[in-house]
DNA sequence: CAACAACTGAGAATCGATTATCATGTCGCC
DNA sequence: GGCGACATGATAATCGATTCTCAGTTGTTG
């Protein structure tokens, strides 16, 4: 049995962002709590080790974490906040840019630009 | 008048790449040459300040660089060799997944698998 | 309550990538 | 040929991200 309290709640706050959060950005958000960065890491890998965490590369550096239950999706990087959002949907035509002899099994897409929030405030 | 002739040279090995090359990438391929990981940072650093360089992160950890004054177009990650293709051509329905309120600059889109020489040679 | 194992926070240690330093080396020009 | 400025290679230094260490807590079990 698992007493790990702090670790459910980090796991509890990436699974309540509108994306994927890298380690210090989940962090943050636990300011208060008085969770140190080392439990935050030994959660994320914990999470990922036992297949509840994914980890992904979203564009500006560094990887993030996001719950593995969500269905397939792709992100919105903000410039200005740097935050991952989660999008919805997908899109068509990938399998025209795969050369002859090349075997996809996976694909990223990431639209950049600004978010609402950064948007309105500038 | 510039005299650097290894910026020369580290410049058109990138030119002359299938993809974009991160710095150890590009200095192995210069092997031989004596040149120096530093001269090779030097060279990708000052190419992108006079703009005929560009930084790009694909997926699989580090920068790349690519000439500029390539047209538009998206990768290819090989998770074998780890090396990043050019892919041509680009893909329809982006739009449709911004959201409300949202400003897109740009977009990646990064095809994953396996090359078509990694799959030979499987 | 006692004994024990898992968990935690803080800070040190590590790792890879990139940049800075410094003592030559090289080129353009006289 | 000699001078001065820029370029180069090797290595040290730096930086951020992640992991490790360790002493102190806390939950579990009996």
């Amino acid at each position: 049995m698992r007493r790990a309290k702090q670790q459910m709640t980090v796991l509890r706050a990436l699974g309540e962002a509108d994306g994927p959060l890298s380690a210090r950005e989940l962090w943050s958000r636990l300011s208060g709590t008085g969770i140190g960065l080392a439990t935050v890491y030994r959660a994320l890998r914990r999470g990922v080790e036992e297949g509840a965490l994914e980890s992904v590369e979203v564009l500006g550096g560094g990887v993030r974490y996001e719950p593995k239950d969500r269905a397939h999706h792709h992100h919105f990087l903000c410039l200005i906040c740097d935050h991952a959002f989660d999008l919805f949907g997908c899109v068509e035509g990938l399998e025209s840019l795969i050369p002859d002899g090349f075997q996809m099994t996976a694909h990223e897409v990431v639209l950049v630009g600004t978010c609402n929030a950064c948007g309105n405030a500038a």
